[in-house]
RNA sequence: CGGGGUGUGGCGCAGUUGGCUAGCGCAUCUGGUUUGGGACCAGAGGGUCCUGUGUUCGAGUCACAGUACCCCGACCA
């Protein structure tokens, strides 16, 4: 069948990229390295999105938005910021096209040019803190805790559906606070949220640390990360949130006058997570039958199948299965009928299943005389009969299982290739095995770079809430002396 | 930007040492039979074989150039 979805263990990227397409998620578009995202897959974007604004505005986050245009010359007055930004950046140079004079279609008018360049956003960090220079001039004014959903551009070499696209939808936050402390507690309260989220809601586990300073955002001076596994062992980056300390405040002169009545700058955090997250949804929990989403993030969480031969038997389940959806409804759970009556159940079964919806039901004429109906459940792909009778609240605690499980079937899975690794020789064998080695570091970029330099693995983080470890050791790579292990992998 | 590969109906592909009317599977459409795990039968429609130039009696096939896409690197959420 054309439906079919490459074996995982055959060969995973191709695994991954049948998945978001032939589940109906996303696909390329003309344009080189941008995405389509179709209405299923933007179904549980919007969750996401809808979830993690909730959990923002209880922290007092509020949404903006700022422009999607950045003159270059704001771009530029942070140095660490252009150099990461610089070469991936999109660039519009005219406002005005015009007929071709030879006839040949349409050109740009080259007296549109513009007097200064304007850049397409990569981050706004930029022009966000031109903004709150005019925002912010006493104590009173702060803190500023703004978020905005939107797009960003980075025009990258080599693209992959959801995980790294030329342009993709994001959230970032920006908040500028009075003290050092007051921004670095927002940055760890951030990036607890996005744990939270990562995994209860996306039944993602995940580990929160600190960037080392080679893997930091480009001007921040921490960088906090929640990092999961993927099921071939890589690591992903879901999300992140930087304490910038003064300096986009002293880039863009964003002083108040604090409570002494003394001039001083202002203290930034930023945090955001991306469509990457659904990525990371399709790589964490699918299987060679398709998608398998979390309850809380499925668009349908419940789909019936009716199985009938003749108009009465058609009737008579329909009728059933509406009752049921009915009750459902009632109890905030999103179900679909599947009654297109071209196709048959075996077809239906299979492209649910590759679409991911956690619970299915199938009733036919045996049921009907029985009084029962066929519950499926996608994560482990058993299904049982059960009496019609309480329907409703077995499917609701059912969701709740499967949710749960789904954690934790990605959280064993994880936990099965996370192990302590002490020898060098050990390090290069295993590491391209699928693997996070918690090592011991001893704390320089150069060590940090020889390491990558070897095995292309990277320092994923240094833990703060798992596998955090205080024991001495010496740097499984120069020998030097470390106060801790790190979370060693390679990426995507 | 370096290395490799591929361009043939909507999708996936075959097409021999150059040869006659360019095939196959899936999808689509029509009719019928089916319907508890991806149905079957019969019929139908759909192609500037990526572009250009060249070699040849003859090019999907060979040569050169261009172009697009994919994979592997470097870069990255």
């Amino acid at each position: 069948m054309a439906k079919e979805v490459t074996k995982r263990a055959e060969n995973y990227s191709q695994w991954y990229n049948d998945l978001a397409l032939k589940a109906d998620l996303a696909e390329q578009s003309a344009v080189r390295g941008c995405m389509v995202i179709k209405p299923y897959g933007y179904a549980i974007w919007e969750t996401m999105q809808h979830t993690l604004d909730a959990m923002f505005k209880k922290t007092g986050v509020q949404n903006a938005y700022f422009p999607l245009f950045i003159p270059k010359s704001f771009f530029s007055r942070e140095a660490e910021h252009v150099a990461g930004f610089a070469k991936e950046c999109a660039v519009v140079t005219h406002h005005r096209l015009m007929n071709d004079p030879d006839g040949n279609g349409i050109v740009v008018d080259p007296s549109a040019k513009l007097e200064e360049e304007l850049i397409v956003r990569p981050t706004s960090e930029t022009i966000i803190w031109n903004t709150y220079k005019n925002w912010i001039t006493s104590w009173r004014d702060l803190p500023i805790l703004c978020n905005q959903w939107c797009n960003v551009v980075r025009w990258e070499m080599r693209t992959r559906l959801f995980l790294r696209t030329a342009e993709f939808l994001w959230q970032e936050g920006h908040t500028a606070h009075a003290t050092s402390q007051e921004a670095q507690d927002k940055a760890m309260e951030m990036v607890k949220i996005y744990a939270d989220f990562a995994r209860n809601v996306m039944a993602l586990p995940v580990i929160v640390g600190h960037k080392s300073p080679n893997e930091r955002f480009a001007g921040a001076l921490d960088t906090l990360t929640i990092e999961a596994m993927m099921q071939d062992g890589k690591a992903l980056q879901a999300g992140t949130s930087h304490f910038l300390g003064q300096n986009f405040a002293k880039s863009f002169d964003v002083q108040f006058t604090n409570k002494e009545g003394k001039q001083e700058y202002v203290w930034a955090t930023s945090w955001g997570v991306s469509t990457r997250l659904m990525g990371a949804l399709i790589m964490a929990h699918g299987d060679d039958n398709g998608l398998v989403l979390p309850p809380k993030l499925a668009p349908i969480q419940v789909v019936m199948v009716p199985i009938y031969r003749t108009d009465e038997e058609h009737n008579a389940v329909l009728d059933k299965m509406y009752e049921i959806k009915k009750a459902l409804e009632a109890m905030g759970i999103s179900s679909k009928i599947d009654d297109r009556d071209t196709l048959r159940p075996g077809f239906k079964f299979a492209e649910w299943e590759l679409k991911g919806v956690p619970v299915r039901l199938a009733m036919g004429a045996r049921d009907l005389g029985n009084g029962t109906i066929e519950v499926a459940r996608r994560d482990t792909l058993t299904k049982e009969t059960m009496p019609l009778e309480g329907i409703a609240e077995h499917i609701n605690g059912l969701l709740e299982d499967i949710q749960q499980n789904i954690y934790q079937k990605a959280l064993d899975f994880r936990n099965s290739r996370v192990e302590n690794c002490d020898s060098w020789e050990e390090f290069k064998e295993k590491i391209g095995t699928g693997r996070f080695l918690l090592c011991h570091w001893d704390g320089t970029a150069e060590t940090e770079q020889a390491i990558k330099d070897a095995t292309k693995a990277t320092i994923r983080c240094i833990p703060i809430d798992s596998f955090v470890s205080e024991e001495e050791g010496v740097d499984i790579f120069s020998g030097k002396p470390s106060k801790g292990r790190v979370v060693f992998g390679i990426a995507y």
